[in-house]
DNA sequence: AGGCCCTTAAC
DNA sequence: TTAAGGGCC
């Protein structure tokens, strides 16, 4: 047992020192902090693949980290196994007095924060958590009636009428409270059972210019013009507050895909039910046709539509899909392929680098028509419009599915016979629900 | 309780 | 033009 008792500040999406709430509240308790992560093993052994960019993202972000943490004469500890298990050998090492980290709202978080508080209470430590990684969370913006939204336009006009300065003041921490320590180096990934990508990820940054033109420009692939900002809240190398000071200045539009961050996230908080079943029930009744072959097609960007192509090849090489794709590829293998929403979402949560299970979930089954203010099953993206109104020139195309003219395969299917049958089988699925 | 309105469309 | 339905106030 180390003699002096410590404060553990336990990182987890939050992997930043600036205006990191819960490390502040932990930097004011009183005693010396220890930063902590954990690669913990029920997330990691979960993953399909042991070549994955988040781990990558993760483990440069963590070195960061450290190098900061290094210039206050402290340091992080970084442990790799199950974080019960974890904090139940750290109680063994350290005298704890308290824990302290930010909240996160997904079920598999809520349920392993409860495990550790309770593992830590039965020692004696308080365990304590902070809002952060959110402007207003689930409990914050509800109708009249206490209940929560299910239609984003109203839930966004109350986030934007309850926003007060203080919401996104920020705060800076108090790094003479954290302990001085000097600790291993943060493992390489090949210590936790991963591989390096050769991906190089920098610390985010907002770009004033970029955000002030997004309305703009964010509909059009070719340009890049959206913020590739995803990753950088998922893991909360930025924060939010920063995001949405900037948002106010700069751009509405913007604002609103915050908004909408927040809005998928309340629904997952208070429906965990969507995470596998249609938000709307009477859905559950499409007869999805499920061909294993054509959902391989659409996977590897061979369906002969070139705008999905394009989307699935930049998705497979990069981890990343413009947002405007990835809703053309969604409408595709859920309404002409009639493949299972579910199959889809899980291809993106293996693929994106900013994959985050709220909006995931949220954005397909808003393509899928199932989904609360989904679009309407009878709306049925036309890949062809899409390409003359978004990628009139096939800049975009070219650029991720450049021999799509030579080599391409015949589209898998035809689209107007592909939409009557959609048509035909959502009806048939609603009729007389 | 009734009326208003609904992210990103296609035909 | 189309064309379902229901959330929200």
């Amino acid at each position: 047992m180390i003699e002096k008792s410590v404060v553990i500040f336990w990182f987890r999406r939050d992997l930043r020192l600036d205006d990191n709430r819960g490390l502040c509240r932990a930097l004011s308790h009183g005693g010396k902090v220890l930063p902590l992560f954990i690669f913990d093993t029920d997330i990691l052994d979960a993953l399909n693949s042991r070549k994955d960019r988040r781990l990558v993202y993760i483990q440069q972000a963590l070195v960061r980290l450290q190098t900061e943490l290094r210039k206050q004469g402290s340091d992080i500890c970084v442990r790799h196994g199950v974080p019960e298990m974890i904090f139940r050998e750290l109680l063994k090492t350290y005298c704890i007095s308290a824990v302290y980290c930010n909240e996160d709202y997904e079920p598999e978080a809520i349920r392993r924060d409860n495990d550790v508080r309770e593992i830590l209470e039965e020692h004696g430590v308080t365990f304590h958590t902070y809002k952060d990684q959110v402007i207003f969370d689930a409990r914050e913006v509800r109708k009249a009636d206490g209940s929560p939204y299910s239609v984003y336009t109203p839930y966004s006009r109350q986030w934007r009428a309850k926003l007060k300065k203080e919401d996104y003041t920020m705060e800076e921490p108090d790094v003479g409270q954290l302990l001085s320590i000097h600790l291993d180096p943060v493992p390489p990934l090949s210590a936790v059972g991963f591989l390096e990508t050769g991906d190089r990820f920098d610390q985010p940054t907002l770009d004033e210019r970029l955000i002030k033109d997004y309305d703009r420009f964010r509909d059009f692939p070719a340009l890049d013009h959206t913020t590739h900002l995803g990753v950088a809240l998922r893991f909360g190398t930025l924060s939010i507050r920063r995001c949405v000071a900037v948002a106010l200045q700069h751009n509405e539009t913007w604002l609103g895909e915050l908004i909408w961050r927040e809005f998928f996230m309340q629904i997952l908080f208070h429906y965990p039910a969507v995470v596998n079943r249609c938000f709307k029930e009477k859905y559950e009744h499409v007869s999805w046709r499920n061909n294993e072959s054509e959902f391989y097609h659409w996977c590897t960007g061979n369906t002969g539509y070139p705008l999905v192509d394009a989307g699935m090849r930049q998705l497979n090489q990069t981890g990343f899909m413009h947002n405007r794709v990835r809703m053309v590829a969604a409408s595709f293998l859920t309404k002409h392929l009639l493949v299972d929403w579910r199959w889809g979402e899980a291809y993106f949560a293996e693929k994106l680098l900013d994959y985050e299970l709220a909006s995931n979930n949220g954005n397909w089954q808003w393509a899928a028509g199932c989904g609360c203010d989904a679009a309407p099953y009878f709306r049925i993206f036309n890949p062809q419009e899409q390409t003359k109104k978004f990628d009139k020139d096939l800049h975009y195309i070219k650029r991720w599915n450049p021999d799509f003219e030579s080599l391409s395969c015949p589209p898998l299917v035809d689209h107007v016979y592909a939409r009557e049958r959609a048509l035909k089988v959502y009806r048939a699925a609603l009729a007389d629900r």
